[in-house]
RNA sequence: GCCGAUGUGGCGAAAUGGCAGACGCAAGGGACUUAAAAUCCCUUUCUGCGAAAGCGGAGUGUGGGUUCGAGUCCCACCAUCGGUACCA
């Protein structure tokens, strides 16, 4: 049994009375330009949240973390006088919407508006202050109408490599512009996930199997959509400099663009000089030590040549075998090399020497040209592979003692390479580049692990492509034909092939006598790619975003979410606002200026949240018991915004304890049980120490919040509510200070004392009817200042005493006054003193031998 | 393996190269109360000497280094977490 619990301050009154006020009034609603009263000389400031999934199972407290973090900043900033534009909305296509509608026989329309309604209810008893105006849901045809739009845009356009931009396909003279569209057809082997019945981007398998349910994945070749996000690799990856990103964040979208440079080189076949084989490498250098060729078992090159009837058939069964493989199983056999020999051999073009040719699934098509010189002394892999098949192992950099082959270190003197031996690999691999391309051998190149962007998804529950197919060919709907809405459908189950469920509306997908409509459906990224944009301007139908509305809120001035989508959700927003802004309808390069990465919140148990853990904690019942304003105000006490940390039922009460004193600091409640103003609030001014310490806590508010630093930020306010407990009489000026100073962490507790004060005292109201709609307070340096200060005196570096002087003494006499110390003698008798340092205001060391 | 982050009391944490542990939780003691709740006050890194006030010593994952002075900077290592993995 729980014992029965007694409100220290009536928050279940107020708080839910100002959440309707904010809703009724529109009180946080932004204004873009050409509204009226929309002030022109106001900063614009756009905070962002990551918006959810609204799932079935209601938020917990760690999605809160960030929401809370980017209400306390709009809020903030707000009392600044800048014009914040913070919005929420719902990323509400998907598959467990689908999946659950499948098992319930509910249309995922219908349990998504749910679940929404659910959401925004949760997310209003927090008091944040959405701008509910802006609210957005990708699956509403006023939403991906435009949604579809974008398609239309990047399906228009190409990549020109000779202005290294986006431009309509139009700019295009030559014969197959269907060839470099961005967005594209491909017939080429894709992640099939059976258990899914759809098939997954790159991004989405995870040592593989499904990111989402953790099914396995086959490879297997699917006419699909693709997106060329390849043609911007380059930029993604230098773009990311100017970023105010987590480095971390950074690294993970560095390292998946994966940039490698190296050469390619190519080897004429032994019999058929006209037949070569271009590898990729980044080592040029280690060309001379390279022993044999391999080509992935996907090669094309593996058509053309004339194999004997054995090694065809061998081929063939090697083939297929490695097709079928999952991802899974190749992984899992990562270690043991398979392959087999061509029985051919090419001529490696920088010694002519002759070297066998193997087939080898070790060697992936995906990547480079899906051909490599293997070089056993220097590279694992090939090392593995020439020891399972006694192949032969050269070393040509000299390798250091004690180090045992392979080694791929790039310091060492090349060796048995004749044109550059007993220089340094670096300087070897650029004059190796430089014989490649100067005897028309090979050439620089650079590569990248990036991969195209599988963007069609065989689900029922997204955005329908507005594409349409007649002879075999695709073309695109007019754009007065969108939005295209997704058929109404009883059945929607996937059809246990590869076609997707849409295949099933046959009236719907009948477009004319000639044509019918592509039958895919975009992946949930596809709303989000592009959401923030649309918040600016939630209700134009003329545009996605009106223009001018677009270069005043320009680009996200702070972006908080989880880690989880570093390299999904921001590569694929970065990629369509990248191709917007080519095209002219965007105009920053960049959509996310500074991002941070809010930590996970876990059980009070210590482990990840999760309903099977049991571990789960609801805000609904932390609020029902503390209130809202204790809830925000913990999760941002916890710690450090960034850090994961565990749940504490007992802190919440501790900040609450803290609102409670807060309360108690203004109101009181009379013995008849009527709440009143305490008598010990006057107008009287602050005395020194009082300001002091006002002071000190606006500045250290003001610039905790600006570094985020929330954590310390309500430490100083706890310790300045602690110095004016017992205060008699309670200065007003300090009261109306700390309250503003509070208001962004706990509004509701704010709004209600700031009535209650400006009811009595005209000068507080003055400052604005509401907490909310007063300023914020600057301090003055002045105030901070103390007229004695306590010096610590050390003896080389260890503390021995502490000195009180006033703030004014010299260094010279702080010195003298260390040195003539009574506590001191001791430690110095007989010592001969080597040097004095002194920090002014804080410390003197005296330095003995 | 590679890349990144993090290691500070019983716990969450704080600390422009300058008093380590602010603030809070938990624990213990006290005041108020018939009693409890609520509230308020005190103690709480480890350790040596002391009845006590007090006086010392050690201490920020480990080992080195730079410095008058290091949780903070440098080098090496260990542990935990996250990402990634045949990318030539």
């Amino acid at each position: 049994m729980s014992t029965p619990f007694i409100k220290r301050y009536p928050f279940s009154d107020f708080e839910p009375r100002w959440q309707e006020h904010w809703l009724c009034t529109n009180a946080f609603h932004a204004k873009n330009p050409g509204e009226s009263g929309f002030d022109p000389s106001a900063k614009k400031r756009y905070i962002l949240d990551m918006f959810p999934y609204p799932s079935g199972n209601g938020l917990h407290v760690g999605h809160l973390v960030g929401y809370t973090a980017t209400d306390i900043l709009s809020r903030y900033y707000r009392l600044r006088g800048e014009n914040v534009l913070h919005p929420m909305g719902w990323d509400a296509f998907g598959l467990p919407a689908e999946q659950y509608a499948i098992k319930t026989g509910q249309h995922p329309r219908v349990t998504t508006e749910k679940n929404i309604s659910r959401f925004r209810k949760q997310l209003q008893l927090l008091g944040f202050s959405y701008d509910w105006e802006r609210e957005i849901n990708t699956t509403d045809p006023a939403y991906f109408r435009w949604t579809q739009w974008i398609f239309l845009q990047l399906y228009h356009a190409w990549y020109n490599p000779s202005t290294q931009r986006i431009e309509h396909i139009s700019t295009y003279t030559g014969e197959n512009p269907n060839s470099l569209r961005l967005a594209y057809v491909a017939n080429t082997p894709v992640n099939w996930c059976p258990e899914l019945g759809t098939v997954l981007a790159n991004e989405e398998v995870v040592d593989g199997k499904s990111e989402v349910g953790g099914f396995p994945v086959e490879r297997r070749p699917m006419r699909q959509w693709m997106f060329r996000i390849t043609a911007l690799a380059d930029r993604l990856l230098s773009d990311l400099e100017e970023l105010n990103w987590p480095e971390s964040i950074k690294q993970l979208q560095r390292n998946w663009i994966g940039r490698s440079e190296g050469a390619e080189v190519m080897f004429s076949l032994q019999n058929q000089p006209d037949k070569k084989i271009t590898v990729y490498t980044t080592r040029p250098d280690t060309l001379y030590g390279a022993t044999y060729l391999v080509l992935a078992p996907e090669h094309p090159l593996l058509e053309e040549l004339n194999l004997s009837p054995s090694v065809q058939k061998a081929l063939e069964k090697y083939r297929s075998d490695s097709q079928t493989k999952s991802d899974l199983e190749r992984t899992d056999l990562a270690k043991k090399k398979t392959g087999i020999p061509l029985e051919l051999a090419c001529i490696n073009p920088i010694n002519g020497e002759v070297i066998p040719i193997w087939v080898a699934d070790y060697v992936l098509m995906s990547y480079g040209t899906g051909a490599i010189m293997a070089v056993p002394a220097h590279d694992e892999r090939d090392n593995e592979f020439a020891r399972a098949f006694h192949l032969p192992i050269r070393s040509v950099i000299q390798t250091p003692q004690g180090v045992s082959l392979p080694f791929h270190g790039t310091h060492g003197e090349l060796i048995n390479s004749p044109l550059i031996n007993g220089l340094e690999p670096p300087e070897a691999k650029i004059n190796i580049t430089q014989w490649l391309e100067g005897n028309g051998h090979g050439r620089r190149s650079i590569q990248y692990k990036l991969r195209d962007w599988l963007f069609s998804r065989q689900r029922y529950w997204g955005e329908p492509f507005p594409i349409v197919w007649e002879k075999g060919e695709h073309r695109a709907l007019n754009e007065n034909e969108l939005p295209l809405e997704p058929p109404e459908m009883e059945d929607f189950r996937p059809t246990g092939t590869a076609e997707p469920p849409l295949a099933k509306a046959k009236d719907w997908v009948r477009y004319s006598d000639q044509a019918t409509r592509e039958l895919n459906t975009m992946p949930q990224w596809a709303g989000s790619c592009w959401y923030y944009l649309r918040y600016c301007d939630p209700k134009n139908q003329e545009a996605f975003v009106g223009q001018e509305v677009q270069e005043y809120w320009r680009e996200v001035d702070l972006y908080v979410g989880g880690t989880e989508h570093a390299v999904l959700h921001l590569l694929y927003a970065r990629f369509w606002h990248k191709a917007l802004f080519d095209l002219g309808h965007v105009t920053t390069a960049e959509p996310f200026e500074r991002l941070v990465n809010q930590g996970m919140i876990l059980g009070p148990d210590g482990q990840k949240m999760s309903k099977s853990r049991g571990n789960v904690i609801s805000p609904d019942d932390v609020i029902a018991q503390y209130g809202a304003d204790a809830l925000r105000m913990f999760e941002m006490f916890m710690g450090p915004l960034e850090h994961s940390k565990p749940w504490s039922m007992t802190g919440v009460e501790g900040i609450y304890r803290f609102l409670a004193r807060v309360w108690r600091l203004i109101m009181l409640e009379t013995p008849e049980g009527t709440l009143q103003l305490t008598s010990n609030i006057t107008e009287e001014p602050m005395t020194a120490s009082q300001r002091r310490i006002v002071h000190a806590t606006i500045k250290k508010v003001t610039s905790d919040l600006e570094n985020l630093s929330f954590n310390t930020a309500i430490s100083q306010m706890m310790i300045c509510v602690n110095a004016f407990l017992n205060a008699n009489p309670c200065p007003l000026e300090a009261v109306h200070i700390l309250l503003r100073l509070l208001s962004p962490f706990a509004p509701h507790l704010a709004e209600e004392l700031w009535v209650h004060l400006a009811a009595t005292f005209p000068s507080v109201k003055a400052l604005g009817a509401l907490a909310s709609e007063s300023s914020w307070p600057t301090w003055n340096e002045e105030y901070l200042l103390f007229e004695e200060v306590t010096y610590v005196v050390q003896v080389n570096g260890k503390l021995r005493t502490r000195l009180t002087l006033a703030a004014t003494t010299s260094e010279e006499d702080v010195e003298k006054a260390a040195l003539a110390d009574p506590s001191m003698q001791a430690h110095l008798l007989n010592q001969a003193i080597k040097k004095v340092i002194v920090v002014p205001g804080r410390l003197v060391n005296i330095v003995i031998l």
